[in-house]
DNA sequence: ATTACTAGACCTCGAGTAA
DNA sequence: TTTACTCGAGGTCTAGTAA
C-alpha cells in the first residue's frame, strides 16, 4: 500500500531540509505547503511513519521530522524518473574517487571462463586476471545512483555443478583518461567501489597504488554504437 | 484546480516518450503502467486533456497522445524541485570540448593591468598573456548553461579615458587534469567557448594543438557559498 | 499554541455497459 | 477490440473537538 499523494509531501519536507536531518515543521505549517487542512497534513505524517517514509520526534509543543531510509528511496526513484526525461541524451557521468586495494567480488569475473567468454564477445577484449577498485568521493556518491537507471552491458549469470554465478552489468569507462570497463555485479555489497576491469593492468599502465586519486569517466552509452557495428 | 495524480501520468507518459511527439497508448495499456483501471485511466486523459496538459489525436482504434504546454511546464518544475533536493551540493561540471584557435575576448583579460591585479588578488597569480580556447561539444552544451546560476569569482569592470571594459566571473577548473581558471566575460558572443587563463602556458604544459580534445572540469563552488535561490 | 481522534461530507474509483 | 458514460461502494477529506 504506497499512497501517491506521500511523494509530494516527501519532496517538500526534502525541500526544507528534512534529507539531511531533523526539521521542526508543525502539522499546519505543513498543510500551508501542501494546500490541505491541518488534519490532513497530521494524517499523512502518522501514516508515513507507520510506513518508514519517515522519523518523528514529537516533543510536547513541536515535532521534528527527518526523511527516512524508505523516503529516501522513494524520492530516488522519482528523480531518476526525472532525469531519464530530461536527461535523456545525457552520455556520461563523472566523479572523482581513489583506488584501494581489492575488496570487490569482481576478481572472479576475470577468471573464470564463463565470464571471460561473454567478455570477448561483448566487450571485445579478454581482461587481465584481477581488478582495479576506486572507492568513489562521497560527494559524488549521488552520481553513481543514476547508474541504477541504466542496463548497460549486460553479462549474464551461470551455473556450473558446483554453485551459481551471478550476472553483473558493464559500462566503457574512462580511468585517468585511459579506455576500461566498469564492472557492476547484480548482486554486491559495496555500494561506493567501482571496479574496473581492461585488457591491461591499469595499476601498471597509469601507475597507480593505493590511495591515489583519480578521476572518473563513466560512458552511459544508450546509443547503438555498443551493440551491433557490423 | 489542480489534481496531484495528473503529475504522475504526465511523469509516465514523459517516460514513454510522450514528450516529444504524439505516442500510441490505449487507455487500457495507459492503465495497466497506473496499475488502475482502464475506465480511471481514460477520465485521467479526458481531464488532462481538457486542462490543456495533454494534445490527443483519438481515432477510431486508438489514440495518440502527446504531453502539452502546461504538462511540459508541470514537469519541469517537478524536475527542479528533485534537482535542488538531489544536485544542491553539486561541485563541479564536467564537459568535453576542443582546442580552437583564440577567437574570445579573453586575450584581454590578461594584459591589461586593471585586471591582472584582480587575478592576484583574487585567484593569486599571474596568467600568462593569452587564453586557451575551446570549444565545447555540443552534447554538453546544455552543462554549461548550469554555469549560469553561479556567480563564481567576480572580477570587476573598470574605466580608463579611454574606454571601459567590463566585468567577468571566473570558476576554478581542471583541463586534463591540470589546474586552471575558465573566465566568461559578461558580455560574450561565443557561448559554446571557454577560456582559459594560467600562471602557465597551457598549451606547451598540456602539449595542445589545435583540435586536440580535452577533459573539462569546472568547479562550482568555492566551499561555503550561500545557495539562495532566486 | 500544539497533535490527532471522530464523524459525516465529499470525492474518486471501477464494474457494468453502450457506442 | 477501442473510448467513455453512469452510479454505487468505499476511500479521503475537513470541521469540530479533546488533550
Amino acid at each position: 500500500m504506497m499512497k501517491e499523494r506521500w511523494i509530494k509531501v516527501l519532496k517538500e519536507l526534502a525541500l526544507i531540509g528534512a534529507m539531511d536531518s531533523y526539521v521542526t515543521i508543525s502539522s499546519r505549517a505543513l498543510s500551508k505547503i501542501l494546500g490541505c487542512s491541518q488534519q490532513t497534513a497530521s494524517r499523512y505524517l502518522i501514516e508515513m511513519e507507520r510506513m518508514g517514509c519517515i522519523d518523528r520526534k514529537l516533543g510536547i509543543r513541536k515535532q521534528r521530522v527527518r526523511i527516512g531510509e524508505k523516503g529516501r528511496e522513494l524520492l530516488q526513484r522519482e528523480y531518476l524518473d526525472y532525469k531519464k526525461i530530461f536527461d535523456a541524451r545525457r552520455r556520461d557521468i563523472f566523479l572523482k574517487g581513489k583506488v584501494i586495494s581489492g575488496l570487490g567480488e569482481g576478481k572472479y569475473y576475470t577468471t573464470i571462463d564463463g565470464y571471460t567468454e561473454q567478455f570477448r564477445k561483448k566487450l571485445r577484449f579478454t581482461p587481465v586476471p584481477g581488478t582495479l577498485n576506486v572507492r568513489v568521493n562521497k560527494d559524488y556518491l549521488d552520481r553513481l545512483m543514476e547508474l541504477k537507471g541504466y542496463e548497460g552491458i549486460r553479462i549474464e549469470g551461470f551455473s556450473t555443478e558446483d554453485r551459481s554465478f551471478g550476472g553483473a552489468r558493464c559500462f566503457h569507462a574512462e580511468i585517468n583518461n585511459l579506455d576500461a570497463v566498469v564492472i557492476i555485479p547484480d548482486r554486491t555489497h559495496y555500494m561506493d567501489i567501482l571496479e574496473f576491469i581492461s585488457p591491461f593492468r591499469l595499476r601498471d599502465r597509469l601507475n597507480l597504488k593505493d590511495g591515489d586519486h583519480v578521476d572518473v569517466i563513466i560512458h552511459l552509452g544508450d546509443g547503438d554504437e555498443e551493440s551491433g557495428d557490423s
